[in-house]
DNA sequence: GCACCCCATCGACGGATGTCGATGGTCAGA
DNA sequence: TCTGACCATCGACATCCGTCGATGGGGTGC
């Protein structure tokens, strides 16, 4: 019950998902399900150690990783940052590629961009670029 | 222990604090502390009902909005709206003021512009403006 | 085949968090 | 003064979440 955890559960992005559609959320009122799609991406970023994954992602060559280059960083068990990592794929922020015995984990390229796509007010795209 | 609550215990952002400094999070690395401070921002906004909360302040007319007029849309008890709200101020994302009997919330200028900023990489910036 | 490394999952633990009813403070109006 | 509306806080509860050690699967190399 607790943990069943299979492809049919989960919680965030499955379809296309680019964001919730479009505009800001602060350009048109946000329902109650695209709340719930919406925060738990913003839910997944939350979290300082995930936030600071994502950095280390993007700043590697090739801008991508595997746990056993993470695990250091972050100062972190190996079976923790494992659950982070997998946290940010099921937001869909990141991608698993296994090669051999490693597993790279790299950025969704525009994932982010259309975050920060729906925070961003008109006022402020206008005013800052 | 529990909730000390005055302002020393202010979690977030005291000070300037425009965001983390400038540069997106795949710009550069974040440090620990950094990380810290930017993921309860985000953290604040991982929530739906914040979410909409943020929303539906931004749709109101002058851009504020009083508990009264938010616990029906969002469908919650006023003292859980209250604390939603206390949150949003807490992460600078909101600011309260006390007119009469009433308070009344409204968005920070830039605060969601600053976390989009920060989401924003630079090939996004480029691409979709 | 065997030993070793990488990694995902499990089970457990403690702390954080969302939610509510109840309480009390503050202000406006009768 | 008294009543009523608005709201912040408290205390309690259930749940979620971050963290870890242990386990086992899967691949590599000797």
């Amino acid at each position: 019950m607790d943990l069943i955890a299979d492809p049919a559960t989960v919680p965030v992005g499955d379809p296309e998902a680019g964001a919730a559609c479009c505009a800001s959320i602060v350009d048109e009122t946000v329902g109650v399900e695209d709340a719930v799609r919406l925060a738990a991406r913003f839910k997944a970023i939350g979290e300082p150690t995930r936030l600071r994954l994502l950095s280390l992602v993007a700043a590697t060559e090739g801008q991508e990783a595997c746990v056993c280059d993470l695990t250091e960083p972050v100062g972190l068990a190996q079976a923790t940052v494992s659950h982070h990592l997998k946290v940010l794929v099921e937001a869909g922020l990141m991608t698993r590629s296994r090669r051999g015995t490693w597993s790279f984990y790299q950025l969704v390229p525009g994932a982010l961009d259309d975050l920060a796509a729906l925070l961003a007010t008109p006022a402020g795209a206008a005013a800052g670029r």
